[in-house]
DNA sequence: AGCACGCCGACT
DNA sequence: GTCGGCGTGCTC
């Protein structure tokens, strides 16, 4: 008898549940599993949801709200999505509102402003109102409506609601909900010539009537130049000349010879490229092609290893064109930072306006443009960065994850705070499509995944045009502090090997993986060291702008002139960035042309690209730069690579620290030296005998990891074991212990010896909250697993019940 | 996440 | 006395 009457809906909230909203008759045929509600939710706030479930349980203990509304007829999220979305909050412990949080681009998910309407009621007696009700009352009926904001500055306060629930209460008013879509099709203006114009001869005669407007003669002339079919020219296009005047043009609109439209573009491909030929494969690539489509036939994962230069992005390159003619999507992630003009050019140019760009540089609207395309298949191919994952995909048949090792493919705030890599891989198994994870340096787990044979495993060892692999020197910067031998940052070798590069007019990439001027500022007298206020970090010294900042929370201070501790002047900043580095390189060759590349200098939206093209332009000579440096760029011109401080790189205390210095020491490494000239990398470093150093130097990359595996194995890390992560964040330390102590103990109750600490981080404090964390190791077994985290979920819900205010954040595969 | 309720200190 | 601080609880 009864059709489906009620609906589950994800919130875009951190709620642990979904809500049950009634279906009104009117909608109970319309409403789908994906759709996008607009639901009330609490007393006056409206969102915007997803249909997750469609039933007929009516809730027992409540009075389920009515959907507003269903904004659109098309499923926005479809089902492979939702079966991935219910898959990430299961693994990564997050809610399904989190997830929906991340997955959608915020413009979509509709925004809710109150305001408020005046009502007649003729029963009232004004005279009954108070002050301020009558204030607002008498405002409310001279205006159409008043905000939230209106009213707030109307009565000179912040908590106007008991007057306005009061003047509900007496029906003069009432809250009138709108909800507006924020996001709009980007339009600009278009210049076309009038109709009537367009034939040769009525052209020519317009040419004729202009010959004294020489003004107009030339906005004609230009527009006939950009446009030879008389098509459409974006206005900006024609005024981005200093000789067009706009008010000549503007006088030929009015003349009727031009028309100006406004239309919408498509804001991510806005000049078309020549589509172009693939070049054939050499023939270490073609056989590379081979054993990775005959890996496909047995596992659904292939890992392609391949030194840097070896061509890799050409293999990509025609396995997503073979794809696509099976008529697939495809998607392309790659890390962040890697995401540059470089590649996207590369790939536009053999896939014009097949292929769409995804990552966190672009705004609001674009993502929903992006989004919608991928909904409607119009661009089969996808380029992104992690969260690409998330897109609408509906017949995905290849996922490519290149630098797989990156680290920076796990999101880690907020949740989600999932990992790219390994989502992808299930998100290839709900499309039945396959996974080829590529790198110069595998992660550990994906070579122990080769190792277990989980996954295929394709070498390609060849650097393309037969270029040699750099030489690695290593420099004793200990043994040369103690002769006295080095001048400031720099070792002689260094210093020479630069000067021989600029004089050959070679370029050179300096390597310091800290930005800023000095790591601390430092009183020589009493030793004070400033502290940021709200974490537990030194604060780093930037010179540029004289201010000590905190890379934690951003805070920032003028810089400590004399000691506040004691008052002296003796001040010494210890440790250096990129900024000290520059500087120091300035003076010793002060004819050279720098630029740093870091977080510091890219902060505009193409700051990044700007610097990497001029770089590859040779505008510049010496690149001095973080690991921004190491990420997926190809530079013909580079012939030294200099690491001013390895020593820093393994000085974390993290199990991953020999791992992560050995990848970044390899990538930045492979930057020198292309085509037929051998390139020279120098590491400076007081400790050489250090193992990664060794391997390093002499390219035995499968020593090292059989070296590093065997530690990881005695000390049960991973990938022969699973993290999970639980930050405890309060305000009160006291209160903190108390509350860790509890979780810990909880949690050893079912999980024993599975469970470390509570113990205090390194950094025991972020934005004036105190940190513990409680570190579960999971053995490797969907059954150990699953148990875990439902452990893990009874014991964070005892916890916050019993200790509202203490915050627990949970990272898994940390 | 908001947003209200309620309980406490510091102002008219 | 009241304003507004924030700790706590709830939202279908």
């Amino acid at each position: 008898m009864s059709a489906a009457s009620f609906v589950e809906v994800i919130l875009p909230l951190a709620t642990p549940k979904t809500y049950t909203y009634a279906l009104p008759f009117d909608k109970v045929d319309l409403v789908k599993r994906g759709q996008r509600v607009v639901v009330q939710f609490g007393k006056r706030k409206f969102y915007t949801g997803i249909v997750f479930e469609i039933h007929q349980r009516k809730p027992l203990d409540y009075q389920a709200k009515l959907i507003e509304d269903i904004v659109e007829q098309e499923v926005l999220v479809n089902e492979q999505q939702l079966a991935f979305w219910q898959w990430m909050s299961e693994y990564y412990l997050c809610t399904l509102g989190e997830v929906l949080a991340a997955a959608l681009p915020s413009a979509l998910k509709l925004g809710s402003e109150s305001s408020f309407v005046f009502v007649e009621n003729e029963d009232l007696d004004w005279s009954m109102l108070n002050d301020e009700e009558f204030l607002l009352a008498e405002a409310l009926q001279a205006n159409q409506e008043l905000k939230l904001e209106d009213i707030q500055d109307l009565l000179a306060k912040k908590t106007v609601y008991p007057v306005i629930q009061s003047l509900m209460e007496q029906r003069l008013c009432v809250i009138k909900e709108q909800l507006q879509e924020k996001y709009k099709a980007k339009e600009i203006s278009f210049i076309s010539l009038s109709e009537q114009y367009k034939t040769e001869h009525a052209l020519r005669e317009l040419f004729h009537k202009l010959e004294s407007k020489e003004k107009q003669s030339e906005v004609l002339l230009h527009y006939l130049h950009h446009a030879p079919q008389k098509s459409f020219v974006p206005k900006s296009k024609l005024l981005e000349d200093k000789r067009i005047s706009e008010s000549s043009l503007k006088t030929l609109i009015k003349n009727g010879v031009f028309v100006e439209e406004q239309r919408s573009i498509s804001r991510i491909m806005s000049d078309k490229l020549p589509v172009e030929e693939l070049e054939a494969l050499n023939p270490h690539q073609k056989q590379a092609m081979l054993e990775i489509k005959e890996g496909f036939e047995r596992k659904s994962v292939v890992v392609l290893e391949g030194v840097t230069g070896s061509g890799k992005t050409h293999i990509y390159i025609k396995l997503m064109e073979e794809a696509l003619a099976a008529g697939k999507q495809v998607l392309y992630l790659l890390p962040e930072i890697a995401l540059t003009a470089q590649i996207v050019l590369r790939l536009q140019r053999y896939f014009g306006e097949k292929i769409g760009v995804y990552h966190s540089k672009f705004n609001d609207q674009e993502r929903v443009e992006i989004y919608r395309n991928v909904l409607n298949c119009k661009t089969p191919i996808i380029l992104a960065a992690r969260s690409g994952v998330f897109l609408p995909f509906s017949n995905l048949g290849l996922i490519i994850v290149d630098e797989e090792h990156e680290r920076s493919y796990k999101q880690f705030d907020p949740a989600p705070r999932y990992h790219a890599r390994d989502s992808s891989i299930i998100l290839a198994h709900i499309h039945g499509a396959k996974v080829l994870l590529g790198s110069a340096t595998l992660s550990f787990e994906t070579f122990n995944n080769v190792s277990l044979g989980k996954y295929a495993h394709v070498q390609l060892t060849e650097r393309y045009g037969n270029a040699v692999l750099p030489k690695i020197e290593l420099i004793d910067v200990l043994e040369l502090k103690q002769q006295k031998k080095m001048q400031g940052l720099f070792s002689e070798k260094l210093k020479t090997a630069i000067q021989d590069a600029l004089a050959k007019k070679e370029q050179v990439i300096l390597f310091q993986n800290r930005r800023g001027f000095a790591n601390y500022a430092n009183c020589n007298l009493c030793n004070f060291i400033p502290y940021c206020p709200n974490c537990d970090v030194s604060l780093t010294y930037h010179k540029f702008f004289n201010k000590l900042v905190c890379h934690y929370c951003g805070h920032q201070e003028k810089m400590m002139e004399t000691c506040r501790a004691c008052g002296s002047n003796d001040i010494q900043v210890k440790g250096f960035g990129t900024e000290q580095i520059e500087d120091e390189i300035q003076i010793l060759f002060p004819q050279a042309k720098l630029a740093r590349l870091d977080l510091d200098s890219t902060r505009k939206k193409h700051g990044h690209e700007e610097i990497i093209f001029a770089f590859q332009n040779g505008e510049i000579d010496i690149l001095i730069g973080t690991q921004m440096v190491t990420k997926g760029l190809d530079f013909d011109h580079v012939s030294v690579v200099g690491i001013v401080d390895a020593d820093q790189l393994f000085s974390f205390p993290d199990f991953r620290a020999a791992e992560k210095a050995f990848q970044l020491l390899a990538q930045v490494g492979g930057r020198a030296g292309r085509k037929d000239k051998q390139g020279l990398v120098l590491i400076q470093s007081k400790q050489i005998q250090h193992p990664v150093l060794q391997h390093i130097k002499d390219y035995n990359f499968s020593t090292f990891y059989f070296e590093e595996l065997l530690t990881r194995k005695q000390y049960n890390y991973p990938p022969y074991t699973g993290l999970i992560l639980l930050t405890i964040k309060h305000k009160q330390p006291e209160e903190l212990k108390e509350a860790s102590k509890f979780l810990a103990d909880e949690l050893r109750k079912q999980l024993g010896r599975q469970v470390l600490g509570p113990t205090t981080p390194l950094i025991s404090k972020v934005r004036n909250y105190y940190l513990r964390q409680i570190l579960i190791k999971v053995e490797k077994n969907s059954m150990v697993i699953a148990k875990t985290k439902e452990v893990l979920r009874a014991a964070i819900d005892a916890s916050q019940r019993k200790y509202r205010s203490a915050f627990i954040v949970v990272e898994v595969d940390a």
